[in-house]
DNA sequence: TCAAAAGTGTTGCGTGTACACCCATGG
DNA sequence: CCATGGGTGTACACGCAACACTTTTGA
């Protein structure tokens, strides 16, 4: 407990893992850093907090830079700071966990920053201990979608059970009976069944539904156990 | 994404909720601030982070240095960051919530800090952001405990059934049937019967029971699900 | 008419919960 | 001998998992 002056400062940033979910697999979304050091290589979106910035906001701003999109559902993860985690300076950074709509990213996709997505079981190395984020990101996207029903935040307004189940079945790389699949999910009362159905990926087509934003409020905080065996979670 | 030239650098502190349980209600560890801002005032432990420790090797400082202990639990809870939280200059903190034996702390007590114990429900308010760092460690406490058996790295390594079960209803500020929670206990396999009894207690006698270390790392990610109850985890 | 995916019901088993009585002992 | 807290067993209900067949329709 010593007084301020004399103390050293450091400078403080903010990295993104942001997670998409295309349909059949989930994805994250890297950039190929602008700057030295490691110029050109694969690394998570960052950028430093700036004045009168505080970190949530120093978050949001870096996502909507690169993906256009506001209100995006964003997580503190972690803080790191191994003291030579960047070769350059003494940098502390706040590592945040996005869940995006991915076709509301392609509609907003604007060339400027050299993006790309991976899937989750393909990705690029990347620099620094962005790695060890990434996965302290997963494992805690797989620990918290097993509790709360966060996967919502991965899909568009519309979708169908079916889409829903392979989003599941992709994050904890498991499958499900659809049966009870279907059963458990409808019976929280979150979702809405719509009238329309979604034809392009059967014959049969499959119906629509919508998550129901109060419930989904409300309910937010209920365990809904989806996984239960423990070993798909560590 | 802009070079690493004329950033802001900021300040760099840790701050730790200090946990303990005296044998019937839990209890938090604060200090009375030994310097300007807000000198005198109750305020959590903490300290700036040393030039090359990182911020696990910084609290684990702080606390032994509060505490006397060492190989204590601490788990990273969040950085904290609203440009205004600390009156005088900018500064980043990352809370660290400790799990620690209070009977150890008694042992090693130094009056050197002016320290003093509180129970949780009756603790006075502390400076800055310091009350939201508490709330937020009081809701990860529960909601980690229910899932993990976290909460024996509160009690000596001899305990007692029922001291458990008074360790776990004050958690959650809730009773529990004896007969459901001493069978929940041991059929995790986790604890191991000894001879002798604490007898201080009760006329008849209690069985100290002692963890079962090698089951407890294998079994620590586990779901136990010791609170079923959604609405007390939130 | 057939292939491919959607949708739906039942049964068994295991886990959680509610609940009541006996035991050991110090005063 | 009695008051106090410790320790145990049972029955019921609910939730989860396993499992198979019918429906729709585009090609």
């Amino acid at each position: 407990m010593i007084g301020y002056t004399r103390q050293k400062h450091v400078l403080i940033a903010v990295d993104c893992i942001i997670f998409g979910f295309d349909g059949s697999s989930m994805r994250q979304l890297v950039v190929k850093r602008s700057f030295e050091p490691a110029k050109g290589k694969w690394t998570l979106a960052g950028g430093f907090v700036q004045p009168g910035e505080d970190l949530p906001v120093a978050a949001a701003r870096i996502l909507t830079l690169l993906t256009g999109l506001e209100g995006v559902y964003l997580e503190q993860l972690a803080a790191f700071d191994h003291p030579d985690r960047d070769p350059k300076e003494r940098t502390v950074s706040v590592a945040y966990f996005a869940l995006i709509d991915i076709n509301q990213y392609k509609q907003q996709l604007s060339n400027e920053y050299q993006a790309a997505w991976f899937d989750l079981r393909e990705a690029p190395p990347l620099i620094f201990d962005h790695d060890s984020m990434v996965a302290l990101a997963k494992e805690r996207l797989r620990y918290k979608a097993a509790i709360h029903p966060i996967l919502f935040e991965l899909l568009p307004a519309r979708f169908t059970i079916p889409q829903l189940q392979q989003l599941y079945e992709s994050v904890y790389e498991a499958t499900f009976d659809k049966r009870n699949f279907s059963r458990k999910i409808l019976s929280t009362g979150l979702l809405v069944k719509q009238k329309e159905k979604e034809k392009e990926s059967s014959k049969k087509g499959a119906y629509y539904y919508k998550l129901d934003k109060r419930r989904y409020q409300e309910k937010f905080h209920s365990f809904l156990n989806f996984v239960t065996d423990p070993e798909k979670l560590k």
